[in-house]
DNA sequence: CAAGCTTGCGCAATCGTTTGCGCAAGCTTT
DNA sequence: AAAGCTTGCGCAAACGATTGCGCAAGCTTG
């Protein structure tokens, strides 16, 4: 920048208000300004700019495991957004690891980013609290933690679950399986407790035997639904908690050479956009997924901009997607049948 | 920094060499200066870091798309791999857009970012210039950028679609198809000059009516697969350019109520993990991509950390994962044909 | 006991920007 | 023509760390 106030033979402060149009300069100097920069190739650097300014125009993200398509898709809206309002994203795989989480926390408040996208998993209030003290903007989702001074974006997994598996119910299906996630996962044990809710209020009981705890991942789906249909007089349907592991759980069905839906009737969680293309199409109770996404990025960068508003919860409704997967055409609402 | 000083009582100094642990300073006032940093929770600054040490333990990670799984598996290797190192990774989705590319880079130079990983997809030269003239070390994936003074990995794309290919005309396949990708990139050309080669060297001929282009996209693979099949007595196997589209096929070949591999034999193109799950399992041209995550990643570390080697092209190798959607039990070579 | 070493720490410059404050020159008033 | 405004720019102090250099106190040595 020096160099550049040289070249132009003005101060390196015109320079600066030349390059952030945040006060009139006379013509000429710009020009002057504008073509030194141009021969210099200068670029701005942003560590001593954002060290003067205190902002860094970069977000953090959590999430578990990017790989996943749900987070895929869910990164990308991020990464979208913020591009639009010219942020950049820190993206952080935390496996689900409390241990790691805190690590990604810490280290994107050293970092000084000028918000963060939690996406929590474990019960780590210490990591966030690290964070909230440093008075860094954040939204969590997927999770609600009480009293935590931070917005915070939730989907029903329970009323979800619960719906996803009346369909099943109502499809004539009694004995329903559940393919769950792990239990230390709140949004896992919400959505069991749905599928349970699905049972109870229909009047019926729903085996321990049929529930598989799963880990979120694919094969997990695949070797859960593997002991699921070992017993003799087994499942015709089946709700599994997240898409990934649905995925495997079709694989699997197709390995032990049964059809679905005809033998055996799937309903996932999520709504990746993967669904539309398995074999067959996935019926799944869908987040939204794309709504989360903006209403995340545009809660954290409000804050960012000086918004005070109290934090508060956001909840937003799952959407029953019905395709092949389930063998039911038209799904009933639950109200529907009284 | 300078509160901590002031509470244990001693120099920022000697606060900074306790934290770095940069020279001995005595046992007591180690324990007073690390009780001042809890008392204040004091977190150092990394940007003031970065601009005095020049260097931000950041590393910009530019790919097409995350939500593409190959691309999304591929960020997560590279994630974890900076993790280990202490880096953190910066996601940049270029949708092969060369104008945000070279938003990108540019942005990424300015935040000055130790290195870069880039996943090129047009001709951009300016853009790749303005990084290097910085210094800033870069391995471009996917694309040799000839004369470009760093380093490249690529596999060998020709050859592993020509192996593709061969490996559907072992199976006694002639009419096959070619699902390809968007023609300005370069890897879809030298994959779709792969497919042609099998022929020729066959001394076979690739009715261009075979030829039809997709976007890389799911959906594209799905509405190309419908061309391709409506002419009488079409195709009986078909090779995809990557294996988001080979999902998209498999799916466009169900919804015409044919069977895979009977009807339509396929082939597709990455080895994402998600290959193992289709219905049915997906053959497909796998790139080492482990190794490229891992061999990109400490490329550029070991530039950052002043490793001085004349940058070169690395040439991986791709290897055939057969899975049933091909219904060719076992490969056979190229070379055990004669 | 003086000279020279060692040990343990602090001073102050530096990294590359932004920005409050003030100054000089030209213009408008009365 | 003096007093007061405007206009357009530069000076220098931050921002929060790191680090070369040097200083004082305690030891060793001859």
């Amino acid at each position: 920048m020096k160099d550049v106030a040289q070249l132009a033979d003005v101060s390196v402060t015109t320079v600066s208000h030349v390059l952030n149009k945040t006060r009139y300069v006379d013509r000429s100097l710009v020009r002057r300004v504008e073509t030194a920069v141009k021969r210099l190739r200068y670029q701005p650097n942003a560590l001593a700019r954002g060290l003067r300014r205190k902002e860094t125009r970069m977000l953090g993200m959590v999430v578990p495991d990017n790989s996943n398509p749900y987070f895929a898709e869910l990164a990308r809206i991020i990464e979208d957004v913020c591009f639009e309002s010219d942020y950049n994203v820190i993206l952080c795989n935390s496996d689900e690891d409390p241990t790691k989480e805190r690590a990604y926390l810490s280290l994107l408040a050293e970092k000084r980013v000028d918000g963060i996208v939690f996406v929590a998993s474990g019960n780590d209030r210490s990591g966030v609290e690290a964070v909230l003290q440093q008075k860094i903007p954040m939204v969590v989702l997927d999770r609600e933690l009480k009293g935590m001074k931070c917005d915070a974006i939730v989907v029903d997994n329970r009323a979800g679950a619960c719906r996803a598996t009346q369909h099943l119910l109502d499809g004539n299906h009694r004995r329903i399986g559940c393919v769950c996630g792990p239990t230390n996962l709140a949004s896992a044990r919400d959505r069991l407790q749905g599928y349970q809710d699905a049972f109870t209020k229909a009047r019926l009981r729903a085996d321990p035997k049929w529930i598989q705890p799963g880990d979120f991942h694919i094969e997990g789906g695949y070797t859960a639904i593997q002991t699921l249909l070992d017993p003799p007089n087994p499942i015709t349907a089946v709700f599994v908690a997240n898409d990934l592991m649905a995925i495997g759980v079709l694989r699997g069905i197709a390995a032990r050479g049964l059809r679905v839906p005809e033998d055996i009737a799937v309903v996932g969680f999520d709504g990746i956009a993967l669904g539309r293309y398995t074999q067959p199409p996935l019926t799944t109770m869908a987040q939204p997924i794309r709504e989360i996404g903006k209403l995340a990025t545009e809660l954290v960068l409000s804050r960012v901009n000086g918004e005070r508003k109290e934090p508060r919860i956001h909840r937003l409704e799952t959407s029953l997607v019905v395709r092949a997967s389930c063998g039911i055409a038209t799904p009933k609402r639950a109200g529907a049948k009284k």
